[in-house]
DNA sequence: ACAGAATCCGGCTTACAAACCAACTCACTT
DNA sequence: AAGTGAGTTGGTTTGTAAGCCGGATTCTGT
């Protein structure tokens, strides 16, 4: 499941999954998704259950005295819901409000949906715009040495 | 599959890859081809799935907290698309409406159709001329560090 | 506690775009 | 020169998504 795609928040506030995300998601079994916060940027992670587990357990092991290693789990563990799709894929919007807020999604009547392979990540659309053309390669400062325990991991 | 092919893009936004081409791409196993964003240039690529396969499952399992790392995930696996032959085997690929604005072809009747060997490349054939002729490029590369994990990768 | 109101949620419909298919042309081969 | 395979194009079909609607459920105020 990969590539963008804009999708519009219905008047309910309903977001749908399109089609082709959703066969990949493999969401046949239960139409659970987790949702919660990227650690680093304006915008938010979807996961399939399946995937989250083992990215839960994999963040929990770690030891939580280095205080980088402490604000990973609050923000990804600590900001958490799951979310059930109805039978049409449709996922209410009913994330938290302060993932809303954090991710810049309030009120959008269109959002981008950005497939990575084995997550989702939803932005707002401008905001995912300006990273596009900010120059592929464009760098983020990243001011702090990660310690070695998840230089080895991937969210 | 090497050298360079001038195409046209029709109105549909179809592009029609020359029968060589697909020969070479190994496609027997599933008539699946992936195509994406060149992280570096305004250009496209096109991988048969296999070859996609490789590089997106090294990609994901990269650090994710490296903010060059992401760029690239982003720019790579958030703007793949995959298409498919059709019927008679001919490859008709539909190029998405964004990724024609970002490699600059957009209403463009020729087209740059570069072979790389395991991947081709598509260009703005003005573009591909300057390279050629060492003209200045609407886009160059960043001077940025890359980390060691992706040094010795390939895309 | 009960009635009215507001929100939630599943189903249905329609419009549209993408995938499919068929027909025609061109070029190359034998 | 005729036949075959490759390239081109446009029409048709089908699947998807977005809006709409109405029943259900929860909430609120009296």
């Amino acid at each position: 499941m990969y590539g963008f795609n804009a999708v519009t928040l219905d008047k309910k506030g309903r977001l749908l999954i399109p089609a082709r995300y959703r066969d990949d998601l493999q969401l046949q079994k239960h139409n659970k998704i987790v949702i919660t916060k990227d650690p680093q940027y304006s915008s938010l992670k979807v996961y399939a259950s399946s995937e989250w587990e083992h990215i839960s357990k994999k963040l929990e092991s770690l030891q939580g005295l280095d205080p980088i290693v402490r604000n990973l789990q609050w923000t990804i563990l600590g900001n958490a819901y799951e979310c059930h799709l109805d039978v049409y894929g449709r996922m209410l919007l009913r994330i938290p409000t302060d993932l809303q807020i954090y991710s810049e999604i309030q009120n959008q009547k269109q959002i981008a949906l950005v497939g990575m392979g084995n997550k989702f990540e939803i932005w707002n659309i401008k905001n995912w715009e300006m990273r596009q053309t900010g120059g592929p390669l464009s760098t983020e400062i990243l001011d702090v040495v990660l310690p070695e325990s998840i230089k080895s991991m991937s969210f």
